[in-house]
Order: C-alpha cells, then sequence, then structure tokens
DNA sequence: ACCTGAACACCGTTCAAGT
DNA sequence: ACCTGAACACCGTTCAAGT
C-alpha cells in the first residue's frame, strides 16, 4: 500500500517520459546534496534548481512549492524502509518471537544506520513541512505487517496484542530516533541498540499470557 | 548546573533591569504565541515584534538572530523539565528501583503532556536550529540525576549501569517524543506510557545481577 | 543610552516571453 | 508544449536618525 499524499503537498505532475524521471531524480538527487553540504537553512529552490541542471521555473512544473519538494524526499524514504520491514515481517512468520523482535530492531535500525547522514538530514527537514499524514500512512503498514508477524509467533499469545503492538514500535521508532539526534559514540550506539533489543524481549515475556491465563 | 551556550547563539543582551526582563519575557510569550496560532513558517520577526510590542530593531539587541531567539526559548523549556527531573530523582532516593522508574517516566511525561501544545510547537521548531549543544547539556543533566539515584537503590546492582542508564534515558525520551508525534488518542497515549514503564522494569529485573554474579 | 523603522540583500513563487 | 529567468512580494538583518 503506497502512502497517501495529501492534495496541497502532491508533486504537480506525474513523471510519465523516461526523461521527467531523470530530471525528478536529478532534483532529489541535487536537495540531498544541497540538504548535506549546506544544511537546511541553505536548501534554496535555486540552489537546488541549479545543482540539478534546470531553471527554477521548470522545478516548480514538477512541485508546486519547496514543502513538496521535501515532502516528496521524506515519502520516498519512508516507502524505502517500511518495505524493508514489511520484507523482514513476512520472511520471520512463524519464527519465535524473541527473533521476530530482534529482527524488527536490526532492520530498522540499519536502514536508519546505512545512510545516517541522509536520516539525520530527512529527520532536520521533515519537521519542516506537515508530515502528519506521512507518518500516519507509514505507522499503518508498519502496525500491519508487525501485528500479522506477531500472530504467526508459535510460543506466545497476548491479552492485547494491537497495544503491545503499538507500544513495541513507539519505543524502536522513538529511541532509535533519540540515539541518533544524541550521536553517541559508534560503539556506545551499538550497546545501546543491543540493549533496546534485549529491552523488547523482557518486555514481551513479561507481557505473555501464561498456561494459567490461557481462556478455556 | 545551567547549559552552556556557545557563542554564536547567546542572547545578545543579559536583562539586568526590571525593565529589561519584562521586555524578555513578552519576546518569548509573543514567540510562542505566533509559533501556536500561526506555526513555523509564518513566524517572523517582525510578527514576534509587533505581537510583543517592541519594534524589529529592539528585538535585535536582545538576540543577534531568529536562531537565537528559538534556541533561548528551547533553553528554557529544557531547564525546566531537567529541574523536574532532578527534583524526582533526589526526592526518591533509597526506594526500591522499579519506583524509581515509574517515577522517572512519569515525571518526563507529566512534564512533556502538561503543555502539550507548547511542547509540539517546541519541538518543531528546535529542528531549525543547532541544538546539539542544548541537548548535549540536557543529557548530561539527567543522566547525572539518574545514575545518582540508581546507585541508591536497595533492590538491585547492575554490570554496567552507565550503558543501563543510557539506554533508560534513551528509550524513555524517544518514546515520549515518538508518541506524541504520532498524535495517537489520550486513552491510548495513557496504555502506552503504562506500557513503557512495565517496560522499563521488565528490563531492569532482567538486567540486575542476580547474587550468582555478585563478586566474591 | 536606547529605540525606531526605512533600507538592503536574499528567498519563494509567478508568468510573460522565448524556443 | 515546455523551459527560462527577470520581476514581485516578503523576510532577516542593519544602521542612520531620532528621543
Amino acid at each position: 500500500m503506497a502512502t497517501t499524499t495529501p492534495g496541497h503537498l502532491a508533486a504537480r505532475k506525474k513523471p510519465l517520459q523516461a526523461r521527467s524521471m531523470v530530471t525528478l531524480d536529478a532534483i532529489f538527487e541535487a536537495t540531498i546534496q544541497v540538504l548535506l553540504a549546506q544544511g537546511l537553512n541553505r536548501l534554496t529552490t535555486t540552489r537546488v534548481a541549479d545543482r540539478a541542471g534546470v531553471s527554477v521555473g521548470t522545478m516548480y512544473q514538477y512541485f508546486p512549492h519547496k514543502q513538496a519538494l521535501l515532502y516528496a524526499l521524506n515519502e520516498r524514504y519512508l516507502d524505502m524502509v517500511a518495505d524493508r520491514i514489511e520484507t523482514t515481517c513476512s520472511r520471520h512468520a512463524g519464527v519465535p518471537i524473541a527473533e521476530m523482535v530482534d529482527a524488527l530492531v536490526n532492520t530498522y535500525w540499519a536502514a536508519k544506520t546505512e545512510r545516517s547522514d541522509v536520516t539525520r538530514a530527512l529527520y532536520r527537514a521533515a519537521v519542516e513541512l506537515d508530515n502528519d499524514a506521512l507518518i500516519a500512512a507509514f505507522a499503518q503498514r508498519v502496525d500491519t505487517a508487525t501485528i500479522a508477524m506477531f500472530c504467526t509467533a508459535p510460543d506466545v499469545r497476548f491479552a492485547d496484542l494491537s497495544l503491545v503492538n503499538t507500544t513495541l514500535l513507539a519505543v524502536i521508532f522513538g529511541t532509535v530516533r533519540n540515539v541518533f539526534e544524541r550521536r553517541l559514540p559508534a560503539g556506545l550506539e551499538n550497546d545501546v541498540r543491543d540493549q533496546l533489543a534485549q529491552m523488547c524481549r523482557s518486555y514481551l515475556n513479561q507481557a505473555a499470557l501464561t498456561d494459567a491465563d490461557a481462556p478455556s
């Protein structure tokens, strides 16, 4: 399921021809480069257009305003992360729940870490815009995927899987972001990731229904 | 300990006279009001000055640039939160660790929730500026306070308290922020808070040294 | 000494004029 | 049909002129 883009932030034209796609990619790539090299306050429509090799006017054919550009960039990125989580979830159907949680933490962590500069740039840029819809769509996709996975766990049942799942995702996503923004040394960062996985496992063990709780 | 402000973001003049303090407060209050009523992209130096009843020029006597204004606002807020955490920590010296964790989660949660509109406005505004130093100073204060508290727990010892503490804070702060940005319904929000506290307790139980681990 | 607000440089966005 | 970039409105910041 793709994210639903609110009208006022939608890209102006869908790239149907190969040439347009190349231009669009150039604009995205230029945006990331400017964001990384110059920072958010120097991210100027003119600068992005220059770097992408088009005129400002052309850029405004693809994006109705600067916000839409940042929005689309973020959308692309979140789609990539959601894709990876969905893949992990379907690959881990039926394994013990401790393995599921480890896979989840590691997938999300890896997706954020592999291009950590871009991740950080996007975290900073994301706040410029009204990304509520984007976050909601992303959360929905991930929620669906992880709930489906946890349902197949052979070793546990929960009284309220939905709440447990919501908590788990809030904790994982929130912690990863927090660690990122604090710029901890890489070694400590990895230690915290392992502790996080451990913490999720302890939580799931404790929250799992015992035989005594089982419905007759 | 107060946070250390890097030179390029420091306020231009320290308000030593009562009149100046009133002006400064008016500017801060105006900033919050504009932020809440109009949003970050309409937060204009002119608009803030108008609302505060001073001219732009006067505002630039107190803050060398717009960033410094937002920085100072954030600094004030973080100092308030850190104050409350420090208070909680010294009040809970010597109680069982489960109570410590509950108090910690609840204090942080309450500090963020009580004026959640301001909190959210600041989360959005914070990214505009170089808040690394602010976050580092805040983290340092909180780290010190919670480590000191955990050292007094009568019922547990840890192999690596520093790592456990870092993890715990990253998880609590990150999760609270994530829950905020997702704008969950209030009921669910509270459920997640309770689950978070439960999760922290499970983690601490599991991470605690048993008698078998104890040094001879 | 301190405050004011017109003036300057720059940015987002548009649209008449090009091809 | 599509692209260009000068032009316009507006914002951050300054500083000569006021009190």
